[in-house]
DNA sequence: GTCTATAGATCGATAGAC
DNA sequence: GTCTATCGATCTATAGAC
């Protein structure tokens, strides 16, 4: 046999939500694309919305735990770096996603965007309740950074960030067609986001 | 007879887009909150795809003459005012689309963030053709306030603000319940977007 | 575990009477 | 212009044979 069932159904189901959105990706989309049963998905996940939820956790139970030794690494005196090695940090966890799958690093942000806006705060529920104690470490990593800021300026400052960045995965399709088309250049997931982390940083740190 | 039906319908369908999504609002849900017979959407706009277009022209043709004004009257020595000035210039025609209707601003943007994930390239497509001469002069705007970042680079800087600004808004219902809960604020949409303002300026120019 | 078959619901769209 | 009634196509989920 080739992979097992289950896992064909999460590979397919994870491109298709990615693209498609949530919504618009039925179940029959994903049993035909993983060529297996339509009855399978509800033998092996229950529901539909238990699978979008397996989907996601994939990566977050890859991610997090790496996130969080980037995060204990971080020199002790955090008024002496900036928010930008901070951010810079969560590169290569946030890279090491591709190597999981093809594409894993942008299908995952795109996941995270159509969770955000699509799901109507379940998403942000099934983050914080599964791994809200990283989430909580990395918000005072970035504090540490800027202690003159104050606790809800930088709770705006970090989601605005946060919406560049999901927004961008997930129309990156679109920009980075047009990115090749009008300026000539190929255009790679690291690539957008190494544009991304000094936007982010200026946007975060405030310069004036 | 109260309002007409035409408007009956936008006005419904406005408010579910806004808040569920396209996908996930039905013509049944639309014909309910109208209160106007199923039927009516089809005899009045062929089909709910063009509804979904409908809905958006309310609100562009509103505000695309407004920007084209503003941007006309910024000094013409652009190299004088800085990025924050042209990004306030735009907060005062957003304002407006709050006379319009109820809550008008904030819809709009959610709207335009549902149109953005949701109709995979559409909304594009459709503002463009209809209002990329707009676009256009608020991009050269941008450009002449910072005549030293090269086109690309401000390609990838403007895309991110816009990222930041649509999804605070697709998901600012969870953003102000946070805000309330955790900081005891009371936030409108104008505070969300004069906290945005200082974010995309500084992230945009870039500072280092 | 895997399959067929189908229940049960909902969808967008339309025909045709008024 | 407005309504009822309905078509035909989808969907998730499940029952039950193998």
């Amino acid at each position: 046999m080739a992979k097992e069932t289950k896992i064909r159904i999460l590979d397919a189901a994870e491109v298709l939500f990615a693209e498609q959105g949530y919504a618009q990706t039925s179940m029959r989309n994903i049993t035909a694309r993983a060529d297996v049963n339509l009855a399978s998905v509800n033998y092996h996940f229950g529901s539909k919305k238990n699978l979008i939820q397996h989907v996601l956790k994939r990566y977050f139970d890859v991610l997090m735990p790496q996130i969080d030794s980037v995060i204990a690494e971080l020199p002790a005196q955090r008024g002496a770096i900036g928010v930008e090695t901070v951010l810079l940090s969560l590169v290569p966890p946030m890279m090491t996603l591709s190597e999981l799958r093809p594409n894993g690093t942008e299908r995952f942000v795109q996941l995270l965007g159509r969770g955000y806006t699509e799901t109507q705060g379940h998403l942000r529920r099934f983050i914080m309740t599964g791994y809200g104690a990283t989430v909580v470490r990395l918000m005072d990593a970035i504090h540490c950074c800027l202690p003159d800021i104050a606790d809800d300026e930088l709770f705006w400052r970090t989601h605005f960030a946060m919406g560049s960045f999901v927004f961008s995965m997930a129309s990156s399709q679109a920009l980075t067609e047009i990115a090749e088309a009008d300026f000539d250049q190929q255009v790679s997931i690291k690539d957008v986001i190494l544009h991304m982390v000094p936007f982010m940083a200026n946007g975060i740190a405030g310069s004036r």
